[in-house]
DNA sequence: GGGATGACCTAGA
DNA sequence: GTCTAGGCCATCC
């Protein structure tokens, strides 16, 4: 497995309960800002890995469920963010902004 | 080997 | 806010 998935995993189990960030905000992190299809593509993947990476915590930058088609069920990924506390309208994270968490400021090296 | 696809983002108009 | 174009790189055909 390259190191970039596994920079990945890592990051996204970072995350904290009720928090969500995006693709390109863990891409950007991880120093490939441009590279956000690749991190979307290391999710697909994510269900293989342990322990659990907690891909329901991660969607695009505007906040819909982009990925929720590739979970077991239709709308596994939408309960399991409202168990978090996250309201989810039309497969969309309402209020995203403030549930955002972004890993370049909340683990920022500096 | 080449071409197409994908849980996406940024920049410019 | 919209649309188009380019880029990233693993994986599949």
């Amino acid at each position: 497995m390259n190191p970039f998935y596994l920079d990945v995993y890592d990051v996204v189990r970072l995350i904290p309960a009720g928090r969500v960030t995006s693709y390109g905000a863990i891409a950007r992190y991880l120093g490939s800002p441009q590279a956000s299809r690749m991190v979307g593509y290391a999710m697909n993947n994510s269900h293989t890995q342990t322990p659990y990476v907690p891909a329901h915590r991660v969607v695009n930058r505007i906040g819909l469920l982009t990925g929720k088609h590739h979970f077991p069920g239709e709308n596994v990924m939408q309960q399991m963010l409202e168990n978090e506390g996250i309201s989810v309208k039309k497969d969309k994270i309402v209020y995203f902004k403030s549930h955002f968490w972004d890993p370049n400021v909340e683990l920022s090296i500096d």
